[in-house]
RNA sequence: GGAGAGAUGGCCGAGUAGGUCGAAGGCGGUCGCCUGCUAAGCGAUUGUACAGGCUUCAAGGCCUGUACCGCGGGUUCGAAUCCCGCUCUCUCCGCCA
């Protein structure tokens, strides 16, 4: 959420950011509310003072033998008022709080006007796209020509948006992650997490999904159990309620997991294949920063990111998003898009942001940057390293062959027990 | 799922016949002294949030108050201490991958 502070002392530059996104914001009803939760706190306060000093005051008089009944009959009434205007404070504070919590964060001054993804500007393109001597079949075909993803039965035994992979598919889903997961840990420097995929609704408001988004996840029925749709959230989460010592930053995570996503309004869009399920697998980065260190930790990520697609040899074009299309959390983000041949466009398939203090201050996660001065809100980052099945569409396209074979990518192989193509039984 | 025990400050750990407890003591941290250096020793200091006031160009600093002893409620003039509900942790039993 938003500095309270920021708000208050500067409006006008809240009011301008969130314009940039393409919002009006309420917020003369939150200056109002504010005003309000103050002038009641110091009018509570002072009573409280008074009942602390005047309750002290009757304990030393009993203790002298004597009954001060005005006294108590006066801290009664007190504390009456006491316990009105404390009720009062939380009304404001919760209708306050409501507002502050369904607030998106700023955008940064790098990121462009815009207010949809073709505002969106190129910053720089990787790989030839990939040509072809005949016309290239979308990765849905030919994976299940190869026998190795059934979309019919995952619909049948989930429903729509669900899916098999089997035989050689299913071992190049799990190669992808443990060719993700290495390559961050060994050569990036990411510690790897394995996170929990249900978390609760406090869990949720720390990264930003609740309050504002609960139709988007899927919500266990008479549980505050929530399943997770990207390991950020669990990942980010892990420091909640912590000050973490200084010399500990940045700290950089990895984590693969499953994700879940309702997928709610997305009906009719990019329904065929792998593209948008409601679980995928995702080796998603996550980093804590010292605030001046964010914009460079962010760079450092998205090339840790692009890392993955340069090594499988995917053609690729990085994005920074305008201020319209900024996710609700993040306050910069570039995604990064491979090159799906069949369909003659670029897909996302990462998407790395700094979300600022926006999380931080969430979640309550702050750092002490030396022994003698105050903790402060850490940065948190995040960015897909990278989602997985969209990845394996792409190899699947990418590396087709005119016989409906595919290539597998030379550094997959040895995760793949040496086999080097992906062919029809049989043939 | 059943039975029992517990949850206190960065950590460990006192404190329950309600009042002077933001909380003993220790560790750790910081500052100073001492030592040729290091270690040891001595002394001082050391929570967070919110509100108000003073101060600074600012970062920040100072003062006052309030709240916080797992979370939420109750009793009381007054609760870390009493009562109720919940959560989590540990031990034993059952079950299970």
């Amino acid at each position: 959420m938003l500095d309270i502070k920021l708000l208050r002392d500067n409006p006008e530059l809240v009011d301008r950011g969130l314009k940039r996104r393409g919002l009006a914001a309420p917020l003369d009803h939150f200056l109002e509310l504010d005003a309000r939760r103050r002038s009641l706190l110091t009018e509570v306060e002072k009573l409280k003072h008074k009942r602390n000093v005047v309750s002290e005051e009757i304990g030393k008089l009993k203790k002298a033998g004597k009954e001060p009944v005005e006294l108590i009959a006066e801290m009664r009434e007190v504390s009456q008022r006491i316990k009105a205007l404390d009720e009062e404070i939380r009304a404001v504070e919760e209708e306050l709080d409501k507002e502050l919590l369904t607030l998106p964060n700023l955008p940064h001054s790098s990121v462009p006007d815009g207010s949809g993804p073709e505002d969106n500007v190129v910053v720089r393109t990787w790989g030839e796209k990939t040509s072809f001597s005949f016309t290239p079949r979308p990765h849905w075909e030919i994976g299940e020509e190869l026998g190795i993803i059934d979309f019919e039965r995952g619909s049948k035994v989930a429903g729509a948006r669900f899916v098999f992979y089997r035989g050689a598919g299913a071992r190049l889903e799990r190669a992808l992650i443990n060719f993700m997961l290495d390559l961050h840990i060994e050569k990036h420097g990411y510690t790897e997490v394995f996170p929990p995929y249900l978390v609760n609704s406090q869990t949720m408001i720390g990264t930003g999904q609740l309050p504002k988004f609960a139709e988007d996840m899927f919500h266990v029925t008479g549980t505050d159990y929530y399943l997770i749709p990207t390991a950020e959230v669990p990942v980010t989460n892990l420091y909640r309620d912590e000050i973490l010592d200084g010399d500990l930053l940045p700290i950089y995570h990895v984590a693969y997991s499953a994700c879940f996503r309702a997928e709610a309004g997305a009906a009719g869009r990019e329904t065929r294949g792998l593209i948008r399920q409601h679980q995928f697998n995702k080796v998603e980065l996550v980093k804590f920063t010292r605030p001046e260190d964010s914009y460079e930790e962010l760079e450092k990520m998205t090339r840790d990111a692009e890392e993955v697609l340069r090594l499988l040899g995917l053609p690729y074009r990085v994005v920074v998003l305008c201020a319209g299309d900024l996710g609700f959390s993040a306050a910069k983000t570039y995604d990064i898009e491979v090159w799906f041949p069949a369909a003659g466009t670029y897909r996302e398939i990462s998407s790395c942001s700094n979300c600022e203090d926006f999380q931080a201050r969430r979640a309550n996660i702050r750092f002490r940057p030396s022994p003698k001065e105050k903790p402060r809100y850490v940065h948190t980052l995040n960015g897909s390293g990278v989602a997985v099945g969209r990845t394996l569409a792409a190899i699947l396209e990418n590396y087709q062959r005119e016989d409906g074979s595919v290539v597998i990518p030379p550094v997959l192989r040895p995760y793949m027990g040496g086999q080097e193509v992906i062919a029809r039984k049989g043939s």
